[in-house]
DNA sequence: TGTATTTTATTTGTCGACAAAGACCCTTTG
DNA sequence: CAAAGGGTCTTTGTCGACAAATAAAATACA
């Protein structure tokens, strides 16, 4: 059933790779929200103690993906369909701020790492990829943040990305191939704003893609109904 | 010389205590930037073994309160005084977004919340109470930013507070009792245009104070030039 | 039959010990 | 006299074990 990664670690980077595959896990839905984390489990999956694995478990708690009740169980943290809003509004905020810097602070080795994750990008629509999109798409909005040079916009905006890649993960099957070919040429005028430095144009570009997506997000929702599946009364 | 905090920790809250009480002695300054960190010596101060200090100082790392450098020190993280620009922009958007939001979602419980800790900052000021003001301050504009309800920008906003806090605090005995009265007013006009429910009110005045702490902030800085702790070449 | 109460089992938090990695100090050598 | 090498000491990461806390099961009781 499962593949168990014999891997006898150099001491230290144990953590981090426990750290990095959970992550990817539980962002990529392979853990699903609410199940329950098995300490023993991971101890002999990874061939760590259990000291290693609770560390790596800190840290995601930090990152808000998993969520320990003191004492009791420890699970995959739930997607707050009823926080949703804030979620909207805070990653359309970052989506502006983010872009509008990296026309002003982007080198051009910013632009060419932008390009090849947008090549990236159109590769993974052209092929009908909706996986592969999820993650290129957010790794292009990254690298703009990144271009912007303001690490704590950073840090929230990919917190943001990241979870909106758990959401999407969840409709992915609801894809179809008109609004992604949207987006590719949405990301071709950013990056072009972004080149010629113009902030306010990369800003309402932002704008209308940020919208765009949120209220594509809010129509797969509103046609599935499984938003529920949280409001046990 | 240190003062042994002999308690007997219910099962579980052992690492909160030591996570708590370790970000506060960061945040006041009383573990200064770069100094290195012990865990012998906390395990002894705190009487647990050093496994739940280890899980505490994750959580710190988590935070950027510390550094770890592995299978080396993990010392008190920098003041990075070369990134403050970062800082000050990012702080400068939390003030405006969360004073926003709090006029438009406050609830009358929030108002009173917001005005019990406007008295506080009040008397700090008027008692010429420096590091009291320092603290007041923040919990005030937290408690906007709480009323403001997302919690995205909570968590962004009293993460840049509390560094700030560390900012001033290195310069807390340069405050000369001017400004601060100025402050006072200002939160006066912040609360009126929160209950007013009146947004761009909100947004500009927010703009003016972070413009304000901002400036006075560098000037400490300029003044100073202690700066340049960081930057051995 | 349904609800307390005790018993058992599982899981979590903590401990002390040990070994690897690096820091430190001393000597050697070019 | 500086750099390299070697030996010792300290600190960090990991381990296996144990005990507290809770969950689950079994039993008693109305």
């Amino acid at each position: 059933m499962e593949e168990a990664e014999k891997v006898t670690h150099r001491r230290g980077y144990g953590v981090s790779t426990v750290y990095e595959t959970l992550r990817n896990e539980i962002i990529e839905l392979k853990l699903a929200p609410g199940s329950p984390i098995d300490e023993q489990q991971l101890s002999d999956r990874f061939s760590l103690s259990r000291t290693p694995i609770r560390e790596a478990l800190v840290r995601l708690s930090a990152d808000g993906l998993i969520t320990t009740l003191t004492n009791r169980a420890t699970i995959v943290s739930n997607i707050d369909f009823l926080g949703l809003s804030e979620f909207f509004d805070a990653l359309t905020l970052m989506y502006r701020v983010t872009t509008r810097l990296g026309a002003l602070n982007r080198t051009t080795d910013d632009i060419a790492r932008i390009r090849d994750l947008q090549k990236d990008f159109a590769l993974a629509v052209a092929e009908r990829d909706v996986l592969g999109m999820i993650t290129t798409n957010r790794d292009f909005h990254a690298a703009i943040a990144v271009a912007g040079k303001n690490r704590y916009y950073v840090d929230l905006f990919t917190r943001l990305l990241d979870e909106g890649r758990r959401i999407l993960r969840l409709y992915y099957s609801s894809f179809n191939d008109v609004l992604p070919r949207q987006y590719v040429g949405e990301h071709e005028d950013m990056i072009q704003a972004i080149i010629n430095r113009d902030a306010d144009a990369a800003d309402h570009l932002a704008t209308a893609h940020a919208d765009q997506i949120v209220r594509q997000i809010r129509s797969y929702i509103a046609t599935d109904g499984r938003q529920n599946t949280d409001l046990k009364i």
